[in-house]
DNA sequence: TCAATAACTCAAGAATCATTGAGATAACTC
DNA sequence: GAGTTATCTCAATGATTCTTGAGTTATTGA
């Protein structure tokens, strides 16, 4: 992850629809979600306004897109969400695991983490 | 974190200057820097300028400031920034850890977490 | 108290971004 | 092939954001 990706991906998370889709992919999972169907979510934004959105967010890493006969679907891309934080929070205690340690604790709350999986 | 602070939070993360402040001040740790010497480190930017950024930040809650003297010492609000990422990744893998595992074992390249020690 | 230092506030101009609506492309069904 | 569905593209408009420069407030030391 360089800054520019960082900085990309950090824009697009800042606009509220935006946000709302990730969020929606995260826990939609690897099946993903059809744009029509993401669009329904979000208070049944135009399709024009959601195809804009997407395309943001696929520029940025975010998600991910294959087509399925007519729709296109979308899924989180969560090694570049992954890669984010790592951006973030490099060298955050330098060698004193004491300091981030209660924030790196809210990160287990979903997963737990398992040592040598990771090729990031 | 709401979704306002989120945004916020992510607005505010996703201008070159103010992340090269957030990552700057993450690596600097608790004791953090003034603002004449986080000015300096970003290729010597004015006062008014830095000002602008840092208020944005401490406004996004992303960093936190206290007097000495007459400098103004500014550091990272590292619990913001955790839960940043937990608002993120929530029910990231809805039961099935296989699915984020190697996204979250990235984050763990800094820190071990340590499990109940977190109050966030 | 006066001068110097550190940082903040404010207003104006340039640049960037989101939404809308119309139209285009791709894929499926009859 | 014709019609339908799903999505994308483009241009225009309105809103938001960043930088600059001048001026202001707070703190320290002589």
């Amino acid at each position: 992850m360089h800054e520019k990706q960082a900085l990309n991906a950090f824009a697009a998370l800042s606009q509220e629809t935006r946000l709302r889709i990730v969020r929606l992919l995260v826990t939609a999972g690897p099946e993903g979600m059809s744009a029509g169907a993401i669009g329904e979510a979000m208070d049944g934004a135009s399709s024009s306004r959601m195809s804009f959105h997407l395309s943001h967010l696929e520029q940025a890493g975010l998600v991910e897109s294959r087509r399925d006969g007519r729709s296109i679907i979308y899924s989180a891309a969560l090694t570049t969400l992954a890669g984010l934080v790592e951006f973030l929070m490099r060298d955050c205690c330098q060698g004193h695991p004491e300091v981030c340690n209660p924030a790196m604790a809210a990160l287990s709350s979903c997963c737990e983490p398992t040592k040598g999986t990771s090729h990031v």
